[in-house]
DNA sequence: TGTACATCAGTGAACGCGCGTTCACTGATGTAC
DNA sequence: TGTACATCAGTGAACGCGCGTTCACTGATGTAC
């Protein structure tokens, strides 16, 4: 018996995946900007011009497509912060993380924010053990280490700890100012965040 | 017309005032430990051996019941932070309210916690002129000119800048820390959040 | 090259369940006399 | 003090809707020969 052979492709190569990313991508906004009850199957296919029935051929269930929703958009928001670092000038990468994430355009977005921002609260109301909880915590030690190499400091512990500190504050932030409903408050809001996070991390 | 009998009292007076906080109460660390969704009509008047129709004797919506239950949290929470402030050596204050704040007694408990930091992202979701919405901002500010006379700065404005900051940032922290399965990584992160904040806001 | 067959991504009706809300009813209590 | 009546907090069946999930079916495509 031929191994390669036991998935066959009687469709284009690739074409199951691309639905299965779009499908992704989509549940990802909608997740970020509504919440994990806020986004129903039904909705998010007719979106991409599908049908609700075909959702479980890509996904066992909505729990999982969560999973993968919150991950995608971590990698997407991961991507932003990191090329917004890159451009940054030399010893300004701190600055320049701090002004991304608490830009106002970050605030007014949350479809394609941070997905801690937006999931938290919900996460870590999931049983310790579920698929959700564990990939969260996964990808917040992933996000840790990463930012890490950016922050001040001589270890690589404490070096992570800001990273941890800093976003999980942020990311408050973040979300209080998007109950300001006055545009100019909300903007000032931001702007003495950024100072106050900007200064506590550098000290 | 008498227009004081206009309210007669056929029951013991007080008497539906009782219920109608005591729904308040329960609905209250319920949304906190499960969310805005998370807390079913019916489920909650179980809890209280009374049946679900009578709910409607005391709220127009369970949108009403949201908005009060987030307001008594709120006032809950508050007098829990102040008697910890107060209990606290003079030029302690802010440290006390860090420490109580970012404890792991509050992280591991949010039926009785801050409701910004079980609330705040959902209600960020609801329409700008919503009772919900109306009634957070409303909150905050109230939160935020309390809040501001236990911090450093010359003027009222920096005060409650600081208050806003320290309060938003380390809502964000708590829920972080409320994702952490085990508990010793739980409380170092604690541990180190409350320097950071004692640190950032003592500058 | 052409034809029969197999596969499976996608369809859409249907199911089941949870839950917010409504409503006719009950029965404990206060008031009128 | 006793009796008829009115009120209304609380009851529980029922309704309607949203939504996650299932399932028999379709039809476009690839493979075998």
């Amino acid at each position: 018996m031929d191994h390669l052979a036991i998935t066959p492709m009687r469709y284009p190569a690739g074409r199951k995946q691309l639905t299965r990313e779009r499908i992704v991508r989509a549940a990802s906004r909608r997740f970020r900007s509504r919440g994990s009850q806020g986004a129903a199957i039904g909705d998010l296919m007719r979106d991409l011009h599908l049908t609700h029935g075909g959702f479980y051929r890509h996904f066992d269930s909505k729990e999982d497509l969560l999973v993968e929703a919150f991950e995608q958009g971590l990698g997407e928001n991961h991507s932003r912060i990191v090329s917004a670092i890159e451009s940054a000038p030399k010893g300004g990468e701190v600055k320049a993380l701090i002004d991304e994430y608490l830009s106002i355009e970050h605030c007014d977005n949350p479809a394609d924010g941070c997905p801690v921002a937006a999931l938290a609260t919900e996460l870590a109301r999931r049983p310790p053990r579920s698929k959700a909880r564990l990939a969260f915590e996964q990808a917040l030690r992933e996000r840790t280490r990463q930012m890490a190499k950016y922050m001040p400091g001589v270890t690589q512990e404490e070096r992570e700890k800001k990273a941890k500190l800093l976003m999980s504050g942020m990311s408050g932030t973040l979300n209080v100012a998007r109950v300001i409903t006055d545009e100019l408050h909300r903007r000032r809001f931001l702007d003495d965040a950024r100072q106050f996070y900007l200064d506590a991390i550098s000290r």
